[in-house]
DNA sequence: AATGAATGAGTTTTCATTCAT
DNA sequence: TATGAATGAAAACTCATTCAT
């Protein structure tokens, strides 16, 4: 007579706080990280790579997690959380929209220095496969919409029209668009310094005070 | 002493002149950009897919490619070549920078207005992998760079100089990442224009007005 | 009202004599025997390879024939039996059995100079596939089993023995087989001569007198 | 930049050991030298096929092999490594040449019992085609030019010549002709005993008394 | 709990054969 | 009659997932 208990563990989601990862599932994360640092896709990333890379068997892999795409989608997940952990707390330590914005680009200056780098990130962002979509998927179910670079930015534009430093005859959309076009053009600087003939370092300040003249509330009152 | 009788018919590459595409090869550019239009990723995308999208058989598409990367890379290539065919003979029509550039946000603005499509645009421009490699590497080979927008924009904005419309106390690549940034936002906001709360009619005269100020030659004289 | 009138022309099997035989085929045949020279092998051997080498269309080949296999068997059948008219026609003009080895022996040391040659004609012969099985059982149902080596040699043998020229003492069947392998080893040593340090001319003396010492009525009367 | 984790486990070649042959592995051989016997050609043997005989599943096939040719070529090869080992090392055993080649024609009259195993046998050894060569080329990078029946037999009759047992009178290399025909048609009585009228058994000890009789020292001394 | 060998469903690719021109 | 583009059935090969150890 023959008992079918199910005892299957709960899975990991990726938004387990660090403490409680287990070792596995970091070693894991940190695989994947790697992989798609040097280039890989995650449409095509195999778990045999994964786990491989991960220096742990296979099977493990789906002891923490269901399929292929959990344990991608987990690990993004799980950087994203890190990062934005980071950034919002710095953020909040800042005071004004300039400081906070030095601060950000300052970050990007770091973390985009790897040449490609920059095209990985918004080819990551663009996703729109099953791994695309499930990550956002798990981004509202998690009610956390604020893991977004674009979310980040929009509530620092708001609170910095709040407070007066921004011009507020302007739409805030608009200043969104603006502001985000403003970045983007610095990571490209960041990541293809030979394209500009102009380095990040050059280029910051340039940005910085651009914004300033255009966007902060002495250009317009 | 093996035989290798290499009959081969000379395969497509995407570089054909439209008169000479044949009929099942315009079918498989029409299945493949379909599909990618459906949201379908080139890199999972099936040959099987692509064949009964197109209406043909399986066999046929290896009569034409010798790999399903090759069909794939074709079809895009051979829009691209489309497209940038019929923007750059507009606009060789228009004199002035701020004028091509006002035709540029309006092409912009028309193509991009399917929900997702710039996700998937851009996507596919910072894709690195296997097939965009191959991409790169065609256009390469075929020593016509001008296909890219990047390169595109290069011209317009080198001329504008020339010209006399555009500062020229800045760098050009300077200018480049500064133009080429306002368009990728400007992308961005018509495909979601619930983000930014401002629609990309509303925003098209701001761009091209903060433009003109930042970079016209009249900031700067 | 359409009408279906079967108007299947008969095809061609192999055994067509030479005038009859329509240029197209005659073409095919050409081009079987020409990959096949240059190692292709009949069990993988390509209809596209086989019309492209032929120079006509694959459909033709179709008109033809009802199946690949039957192109390719046909060709064979038809160089054997090409092969037999001329070798027998020159042995009824030799009286003796050592005459008659004599020429058999130019003639394959002739024919077999190509090296590698021996390896494919072995393997042709062995063939025990689809396509063998059919030469095998076209041939039988020719009732023409004199088209192969090992029949004609066993004429040779019979008639020897009949006129006194070879011993009778030994079963007929072992004589076939003894001077069989004679043959098949001249064969080898003409295709590999630096296997064996010996060339085709200087074993063919040894060989002969050898079948005269040892078959010969002399060696037993 | 491309990511290729090669992380493949060695994969087998058909020298290893017999002991450190995985299960899966030896089941395969067995698998592709049943199909072998049944009459199958090495040329057109399906995976699929291999695979449901060894009675497992497909893609273990391909943990151990990278492509079908190299299943097909490694079973063979380790069969031919089986059966000269076991023959080497009776041969070594045994002290004259007479004696060796009695022991050989019992070893040939064994294995070729079954009907048409005969030109299966010749068919392979004379294969020219991709699996073939990868045979012949595999012998070679092995450096074990020993596993094949001509060097075995050209070595036993130098080693005879040494020893005085053979005629030095005749050129060696004519004597391995005059050998190896006695033993194609010791090989061919044993696969068709009906077309020689002569068993196998009875074929024996004439062709020991001719070899002894023709080249054996006595012969000439 | 951890492993990796085994699996087979799902792909890509090939090529004999058909059939409209 | 001759053609070769088109086809799809069949084969090779991949890799996510399972499961016995």
């Amino acid at each position: 007579m023959r008992v079918e208990v199910n005892m299957e563990m709960r899975k990991i989601t990726g938004f387990e706080p660090k403490e409680q990862i287990p070792d596995k599932v970091r070693q894991l994360y940190q695989g994947v990280m790697e992989l798609i640092l040097e280039g890989a896709d995650i449409r095509t990333l195999k778990v045999s790579d994964i786990t491989s890379k991960a220096g742990i068997g296979k099977g493990t892999a789906y002891d923490y997690f269901d399929t292929r795409e959990e344990i991608i989608v987990s690990a993004i997940l799980h950087v994203m959380v890190c990062i934005q952990e980071e950034v919002s707390a710095e953020l909040a330590r800042r005071t004004g929209f300039f400081d906070q914005m030095e601060y950000l680009l300052e970050v990007l200056e770091e973390k985009m220095a790897e040449r490609e780098c920059f095209l990985r990130f918004i080819h990551l962002l663009t996703e729109t496969s099953i791994c695309g979509l499930k990550l956002q998927e798990r981004i509202r179910e998690a009610g956390q919409e604020d893991y977004t670079l674009v979310t980040m930015l929009r509530n620092m534009i708001r609170e910095g029209m709040e407070r007066g430093e921004l011009r507020t005859d302007l739409p805030i959309g608009y200043l969104c668009y603006a502001v985000s076009s403003q970045i983007v053009c610095f990571m490209a600087s960041v990541s293809f310094p030979d394209i500009g003939q102009i380095t990040a370092g050059e280029l910051k300040p340039y940005i910085l005070s651009q914004m300033r003249e255009s966007y902060g509330c002495r250009a317009w009152k």
